[in-house]
DNA sequence: CAAGGGGATGTAACCGATTGAACACACTGA
DNA sequence: TCAGTGTGTTCAATCGGTTACATCCCCTTG
């Protein structure tokens, strides 16, 4: 006779319902109604049977509770790498919102990899997640577009639900959550506040075209130059990814390049602007007294290095995900939450003496 | 007759087997084995069977699955927080070999609260999780102790097995694999450098009583110290916690408080020498001409500062713990490895002239 | 005192897969 | 012709729970 514990073969094996209902000498189903709590029950019975899970120190088999009735009980999130602090954020605030509401968290990641992304979504299917998170920067063009219309119906057929996080929306036929962050306005915020400082020549760096997230930067930047009818310059937007190696780098290059043609610096995103400052820095420049430098996020780091920055609810883009996803009624539905950002003003932006230039 | 996609009550429904079963015309076991690959079958039949699945877009359930016949297929890495450089990197090497095996990663936050650890362990208990992976510095204490001797045996007699991450062992009473670094021995070696350099007075800053990770590496600066002959003074040990804020805190704090008395630091990690390093340069203090600075971690960030630092193999832990879990014949077992780490010289210690002193 | 009703528990079907054992069929060799 | 041997497929038990339905017991109530 098999006792919790050890099996017919003799490998180890956790104490099931049907132990726990024989030590308590009633039927299983008792033993699940009790522990569902949904029940009433005699108290003697109730005791008997909460004793026998102590001692035996019993927990369900979520695989089989999920087959036989309740619902999935996770979430998954899917990003690039856990190491951006971006990604870290956000994740953070999936996981935060998922353990309130106590769901497990599923994580993959997908080194940007479009197969790799497959088959993790697939994975998330098996799984029977609740909902599939996929988070972050990336190329829009008509594969991209197809490839989560597939995601979002063969989830939405599982009863499951694709939620994008700070990517556009997909369209009105498209059955996703879409939760996105406002860039244009905050990089058309930052942008203002160095042109209402006196800069007109503002370097912009990190700019990838095709990109959603610096794409959609520029486009702010651009429109706060022409609202304040300050003529557009090309050549102050430097191309680059959006590391801080990439933001020494672009600095630093255009440093070394020829004499310096900007007063000031909007980095795409903080991470660049921690770059773009050592290099800045090792020529002597100081900031903000030789130049002024803007960053967009709100990393921690930001703080440290006094950078006026954009804030971004990184981990609120999570909760959010997670509480549409959990509370949609209908698996399935479209919807769209932009989420505002704002300036933070720190000591990194000098107001540039108008009358000498 | 409920057809896949939609049941009864209207609700969807993926696809199961037995759809796949009915379109393709055979049974379910047919379809079981065909698909596992393991069982011979004529070209035709799989051919049906394929195109069948494909048809429906059928994606097996792993709950099912799982109670059925197979192993568990997932990996549970529990930390502090997903956003701290170190957790989020050893979770990176997790995820990476979790998805070469072709595991599914679970994660759970605990804040470093205990009780929240306690129940994302039954958490993690309730779906089967093949390893458990707790990562990270913590106070060891009796209380501790027991706790994890009840994880790992109740995760042993579960079949799974408890993976402590740069933490160290419990005893060869309790079932758990333990994967450390050395922090001992680099703090030993970057101390060295200094020493060796010409610096006597060495402020360390980062000590907590009690908490494992900046203990040992205490033990590894006075081991050096000693080894050096060098006095050791209590007064040059800072308390504070590891991060960049406190960092900038302790060094600030030292700074105002008197005429300085040392002429190299050794931050218990590289968020604390990012700290120092700003409180050191607001004073017009220069790295390396004025005083040296070295770090612990070799985060990213310390390559763009150039700090001189100790190389920890984080996501080498991570994957290690996988690795060692997934591969240990006999869940329950005890194994304990002690990954190297080095001491990378960059450009923020110079040699003092001793002569001059 | 019999009928009725509600609280507490048991019985058994089911969730969606895997898998050992049985079976059907074609082919070989004596 | 028939036992023997593979192949390819199906049957049915099983994993560990949940839950609709049946059952039993005891206490009201007319």
């Amino acid at each position: 006779m098999p006792r919790a514990g050890t099996s017919a073969n003799g490998r180890p094996r956790p104490a099931t319902i049907r132990d726990v209902a024989e030590r308590a000498g009633v039927s299983v189903a008792t033993v699940s109604r009790i522990l569902s709590g949904t029940y009433p029950s005699a108290p003697t019975t109730r005791g008997r049977v909460l004793r026998a899970v102590r001692e035996l120190d019993y927990v369900a088999n979520a695989r089989a509770r999920g087959l036989a009735g309740g619902q999935a009980k996770s979430v998954a999130i899917v990003v690039n790498s856990v190491i951006s602090p971006h990604y870290a954020h956000v994740a953070q605030g999936v996981q935060d919102e998922a353990a309130r509401e106590g769901r497990l968290c599923l994580v993959g990641t997908t080194g940007g990899d479009a197969d790799r992304e497959l088959a993790t979504v697939q994975l998330m299917r098996e799984e029977h997640a609740e909902a599939v998170i996929l988070v972050g920067n990336i190329v829009v063009d008509d594969a991209y577009h197809e490839r989560m219309a597939g995601y979002a119906r063969a989830l939405a057929a599982a009863g499951s639900q694709l939620v994008l996080c700070g990517r556009p929306p997909l369209g009105p036929d498209v059955p996703a959550i879409v939760v996105e962050y406002d860039n244009t306005a905050g990089a058309h915020a930052v942008t203002s506040h160095l042109l209402s400082a006196g800069h007109e020549r503002i370097l912009f760096l990190g700019r990838r075209a095709g990109y959603t997230t610096p794409d959609s930067r520029v486009a702010g930047y651009r429109a706060a130059l022409a609202a304040y009818r300050v003529p557009h310059d090309p050549g102050l937007e430097v191309d680059g990814r959006m590391d801080r190696q990439e933001g020494y780098r672009m600095m630093r290059a255009r440093l070394d390049e020829g004499p310096r043609d900007f007063t000031a610096v909007f980095a795409c995103n903080d991470l660049i602007a921690a770059g773009a400052r050592q290099a800045l820095r090792e020529q002597g420049l100081r900031i903000p007294d030789d130049i002024s430098l803007a960053g967009f996020d709100d990393l921690p780091s930001a703080a440290d290095i006094d950078l006026t920055t954009v804030h971004v609810p990184h981990e609120e883009l999570g909760r959010t995900a997670v509480r549409l996803a959990l509370h949609s009624e209908t698996p399935g539905t479209v919807q769209h939450v932009m989420l505002g950002t704002h300036i933070v003003v720190r000591d990194s932006v000098r107001r540039r003496d108008v009358l000498s230039a």
